[in-house]
DNA sequence: GTATTATTGTCTCAAAATGGGAAAATAATA
DNA sequence: TATTATTTTCCCATTTTGAGACAATAATAC
């Protein structure tokens, strides 16, 4: 079979990356009433990951978190937070990339560092989803946005991270007011409390969400937004304290 | 000068432990009504480091963590809980072992693995101080507990990592019910609200803790505890879920 | 015994936060 | 001008929390 993917430079560890160490990122984006993550396709196969990388020798890990990120979805500024490192010796056992690919220069592949045990660094990042160019890696063929609810087979124990990220990402989403970094500059009330809901996972109630909102003094309510609708246009909030800002 | 430290098997990475990748473990404990750490102190040095040790190449990160702690308090179920992991490219360049450490076989240390950059993941365990044996590893000669207001110089960035320990720590307080595991099996009212007190860092009031503190229905009352003080007699209490569990 | 002292445990009321229903406001359409 | 679908505000009952006061009690002093 062909080769096509490109890991000239990957399997001897050209760029000096610290070795048995990954860093893996669930990237969150919130889309019609939907939270994503996005994910990006083992070449030739129906598997996916997350968007991963290795750490240079002089490099931070926030750093190169942040660098991987760039690379797969274009922005700069990225909400980032490490949550949890997984380190199970037997993580990256189950659908490895040595199993799921087959292209050619496998016995090369399977004695490379790339082969070895991983212990990942597992961080999210949260995106405005509009915002976002979904660039695949050298692993992969294709990026795609996937609602959570409907996750495609994963490599690895990507799909526990991701279970774990958004863990993480509720038991945030009060205390830090990260959700603000999900939607896009301004939105509207309704528009936030969707994401909340979406995020927790309940319904909460209109009014009191409303009140609890204001109440934090933390909105700058704009102009009204004239949807076209025939109902009440809802006015224009944005968050008042720089978005943006962890790691 | 001669050499006091034992580092066979070390400096060429016998065990084949997972180079560049370090844990650390934060141990807390309640004596006194202080919060304390327990410190190891490099040896003949004045500089202090957490209880870390190495991962090794067929081992889990959480196993590895427990094997270390169980090395160093000869305690056996831990209440661990890994909170972040430091990955700063300078992280290791201050106070470094080889800065520190004068033991004659320098040169062969500087040029070993032990001397390279590491990436550390941070645990902290909360353990019953009244049942720890202290005890030193091959890099340390003594073992001691240190308040936490007042800890000694510190390698590496270990005095950052406990205070983001710390700060987990608080953060799990209530959440988890984790604080019991500063305790011995039964505690007093007073001692409990003490230790709050101590980890949170303001006053509560009497009335309103004992409140919620009953009103969880987690505790169970015991006889009575005669102090020979010349007042009312508190109750002992005990935790009724199993304490310990996590990691 | 009885009073005293130092704590611990309980009670109570006010204030604040939350839950939940209803009403008012309003942008387009009929 | 009435209607419809939302958004926004208002209000009240309930729960939770804050804070002071009081009751209970174990040893000691007298």
């Amino acid at each position: 079979m062909e080769r096509k993917i490109d890991l000239n430079g990957f399997l001897e560890n050209k760029q000096n990356f610290i070795p048995h160490l990954s860093i893996d990122s669930v990237i969150f984006g919130f889309h019609q009433d939907q939270l994503k993550v996005l994910l990006l396709r083992v070449h030739d196969s129906g598997v996916w990951s997350l968007s991963g990388g290795f750490v240079r020798m002089d490099e931070g890990i926030d750093p190169a978190a942040l660098r991987i990120l760039r690379e797969r979805t274009g922005l700069e500024n990225i909400y980032l937070e490490q949550y949890h490192t997984f380190g199970h010796e037997e993580r990256s056992k189950n659908n490895t990339l040595a199993d799921i690919l087959d292209f050619g220069h496998t016995e090369e592949f399977r004695n490379s560092w790339l082969n070895k045990r991983f212990v990942s660094i597992g961080y999210y990042a949260l995106v405005d989803f509009s915002k976002v160019n979904p660039t695949p890696d050298s692993f992969s063929d294709k990026a795609a946005w996937f609602d959570l609810k409907d996750l495609p087979p994963m490599i690895f124990d990507h799909r526990e991270m991701i279970d774990k990220a958004l863990e993480s990402l509720r038991a945030n989403l009060d205390t830090k007011l990260v959700g603000f970094n999900l939607l896009p500059e301004t939105f509207t009330m309704p528009e936030l409390q969707s994401l909340y809901e979406t995020v927790l996972g309940y319904p909460l109630r209109r009014n009191n969400f409303q009140r609890k909102m204001l109440g934090m003094d933390i909105l700058e309510r704009i102009e009204k937004l004239y949807t076209g609708a025939a109902n009440k246009a809802p006015y224009l909030y944005k968050f008042k304290a720089p978005s943006i800002e962890a790691v």
